[in-house]
DNA sequence: CTGACGCATCAACATTTCTTGGTCAATTGG
DNA sequence: CCAATTGACCAAGAAATGTTGATGCGTCAG
């Protein structure tokens, strides 16, 4: 099992960020049901066209879903790898650190 | 096994959202060794007193951290259920939707 | 060819989030 | 009691994000 020892906080923090927008957690939970165009994310959510199409850019520059030109449509996909990333760092985060809990107090310099 | 099934958007925008600054994912790094008072944290990070304690109280809003007072001194403890949370809203989006993948055609009123 | 469609992109504006500096209350060592 | 320490909170400004409407380009149907 791959365990993310080392969280890279620049990474972390755009996945998160890509995921804290309630019309971005939309589309991707409309994407769960396989690959969309852009046109029936639009329907389906009621957004804006040129909204969604900023949104969608936030995807795919977190590396959330990519895309495909077929004819004039976009057709949008999830990208699974970056859902196994973000689950590794909140995982990690939840996780005990490298030394063990309460370990030497290396911390401490402050109070007490 | 808990499964999230439903994903209330707004929870888990907020829940990414306070995860989603550098700064607060290296508070949450450092709690993982256990309970610390913010004056360790500020040390440990080298963050303003004042912006330090902006992204305490974000992450306390969004549950992540909770704080306990003693004497002079504030300590923050990470909230394990929040991590188990994020952790559920990550691997729901990452999950097939109810109905089978690529199901009846309930969209495509648009392309094709 | 031409008009309609799908969608990215841009500029302008609105909103949210972050940072900084300052003030204040509580606690405690002296 | 007094001065220092810890840390919350607030206001003001800076920066990042999200929204809207317009424009443009590629593609396809007629």
């Amino acid at each position: 099992m791959k365990t993310a020892v080392t969280l890279d906080p620049a990474r972390a923090a755009g996945l998160f960020q890509a995921l804290s927008d309630a019309t971005r957690l939309a589309v991707l939970d409309l994407l769960r049901g396989g690959e969309r165009c852009v046109c029936d994310l639009q329907d389906a959510i009621g957004a804006a066209q040129s909204r969604l199409s900023f949104h969608l850019r936030v995807l795919k520059d977190a590396g959330l879903v990519t895309d495909r030109k077929e004819g004039r449509w976009s057709y949008y996909t999830l990208e699974p790898d970056a859902f196994a990333e973000a689950h590794d760092f909140v995982r990690v985060l939840a996780s005990a650190p490298k030394a063990g809990p309460r370990s030497l107090k290396v911390f401490g310099s402050c109070c007490r």
